[in-house]
DNA sequence: CTTTTCTCCTGTATGC
DNA sequence: TGCATACAGGAGAAAA
């Protein structure tokens, strides 16, 4: 399950293996990774030919590599990873995998860019870029908190009018970006605040203690390589992250809370898994935030 | 406007 | 062995 940490790993192996590179053949199997573009996966691979990649850029959990075209005009390629998406970078004559949905030629002798993507949740898309270098189409997802664009104490003003979980909203990628289910419980379980609590009950230091610990776990995540459970989240390379033995709280059902020893729990909520301590994160007095 | 729910997808695990 | 079901969950559309 990509997140911040993962993402920007495979960022670092596109600015590795790709950047500098000009494009010669793209070509998709099937429509369903290329949906995003509604002309369709045969006019996005027209679209990309020739480009030449000068960058390849992160916000949060989206990727995209800064193209120029032929004629000049730059524009943003943006990639998601969804669930299971991978990026690989590969001999163009290496076996083919069960669920490869695209790839990139370019005009050198080099490797060939692969999109292999087992629940194709991911995709990608065509975009403007904004001034500012961001593409058009995520402008509704908000800064990281690994950006310099990050503006802490603005989230935090908008978390404390926020009247649902505060979990919920850690997920929220307009409020802030690139958390997922796996950090943010463990932000939870470090800040020792339960997700149901509601965000505006939380002091303002509390919350802004919460940004900071979510912030760390991914850049201590982001120094192990990221967080792999299995072979779905990998770099370019097909190697995996080493991050899931660091772990505190999530997966870590009725194992000993590194802190107090208490049991940790597992339960359903916002139809995902949660992993909690009670003891270090106590359930919300008044249960106010429905659990379903 | 804010908040919640539904839907997309397929390999793996589990129960009967 | 086979079949049904639950689960993993990011994000956008739709509903409330």
């Amino acid at each position: 399950m990509p997140e911040l940490p993962e993402v920007e790993v495979v960022r670092r192996g596109l600015h590795d293996h790709v950047v500098g590179r000009r494009i010669e053949h793209v070509e998709f199997f099937g429509a369903r990774v290329a949906r995003r573009h509604l002309p369709g996966p045969g006019d996005l691979a027209d679209r990309l030919h020739g480009n030449l990649v000068h960058e390849a850029r992160r916000r949060g959990k989206y990727l995209w590599l800064v193209l120029e075209a032929p004629d000049g005009h730059w524009q943003g390629l943006i990639i998601h990873l969804g669930m299971s998406g991978q990026l690989l970078v590969e001999a163009a004559d290496a076996a083919r995998e069960t669920h490869l949905h695209a790839t990139f030629d370019f005009a050198d002798d080099g490797p060939q860019l692969r999109f292999v993507d087992q629940r194709t949740f991911g995709g990608m898309a065509l975009s403007e870029l904004q001034p500012g270098g961001i593409p058009a189409r995520i402008s509704h997802i908000a800064p990281d908190p690994l950006e310099l664009a990050f503006d802490k104490g603005a989230v935090i003003a908008r978390l404390k009018v926020r009247h649902t979980a505060v979990k919920r909203s850690l997920l929220d990628q307009g409020l802030l970006s690139g958390i997922g289910n796996i950090y943010a419980d463990e932000a939870l379980w470090r800040a020792g605040v339960h997700g149901a609590r509601e965000a505006a009950t939380l002091s303002k230091p509390a919350l802004g203690r919460l940004i900071e610990h979510a912030r760390e776990v991914m850049l201590e995540a982001l120094g192990h390589g990221g967080t792999s459970f299995d072979s779905l989240y990998v770099n370019v390379n097909g190697a995996s992250g080493y991050f899931a033995r660091s772990l505190d709280a999530y997966g870590r059902e009725g194992r000993p809370c590194r802190r107090c020893g208490t049991s940790i729990r597992r339960e359903a909520f916002m139809n995902r898994s949660s992993f909690f301590c009670p003891r270090c994160q106590p359930r919300p007095r008044g249960a106010v935030i429905v659990l379903r």
